[in-house]
DNA sequence: AGGAAAGTTGACGCATACGTAAACGTAACG
DNA sequence: CGTTACGTTTACGTATGCGTCAACTTTCCT
């Protein structure tokens, strides 16, 4: 394997994003790549976290939120008290994301509605100007 | 009708939104309450803009985003260009809450299988307890 | 008339999530 | 051995989305 971890270049190109969001991320804790020299390595873990990361922000979490959720993904064998207390979290987690999936399809089904509406009318134009020919 | 239109207090609390906010999305032509005196009056439009502003932030767009979407639930019979216009932001917005709907289902079904796994983990735990009880 | 209640307009403050520039390290290449 | 490429830290800058005064007006109550 030559592509076991990734230098800060390729983890940008890969993931479309900038050196700086990657070293903003490590400094909340978000990533943890490991050092060789001074220079940054990224694991398959901070791949994984990463692309978590980007997914949570497009559900409109903020890093904070994130930081925490990226925990359940990695339920590490803890005590028993922390890894209950993920799980309660991943638990509210879920019931966010399934009233997000739920508002989400309302939200759909409205805005097909309107261009469905929106359609009709440009219908009705093209015909007048078909008739006027 | 006693209720035709809402001050500021009434909407805030419709809503659950502060006063500053209101005034805000005003600012940013998100909303337009008329006048009375100098005194806000909320409209029915103001609310059906309101409740689709709210539900754009929850979806993770950005105010400005949602200026230009709003004018897709009000689609006035203007000329064809701006009416054939607002249909293809419409298309577009459309494309992308249904790539997100899809992102979402599969972060739930991932979010699903983490939790099995930790679920499982707990009552191993569980087990281990009873039995040296 | 006097004062609380509700609303208004500035204007500055602040957290989040990076952008950007400066100054430096280091490693390889010609 | 210079310079080019790539990376680093430090630090200040910036857009977004409001929060939070301050200083007034308007209204309604007693």
């Amino acid at each position: 394997m030559t592509t076991e971890t990734l230098n800060i270049r390729q983890m940008c190109d890969a993931f479309d994003v900038t050196p700086r969001t990657l070293r903003f991320y490590e400094a909340k804790e978000l990533l943890s790549p490991v050092r060789e020299g001074q220079k940054r390595l990224f694991t398959k873990r901070d791949r994984a976290r990463l692309k978590l990361i980007l997914r949570g922000k497009r559900f409109g979490f903020s890093l904070e939120e994130i930081r925490q959720l990226l925990d359940l993904y990695h339920m590490n064998d803890g005590q028993e008290a922390q890894l209950s207390k993920t799980y309660v979290l991943a638990e509210k987690h879920l019931a966010d994301m399934e009233a997000q999936k739920a508002e989400l399809e309302e939200a759909i089904g409205e805005l097909k509605e309107q261009m469905a509406w929106g359609a009709e009318k440009l219908a009705q134009l093209a015909k007048k100007k078909t008739a006027a020919a």
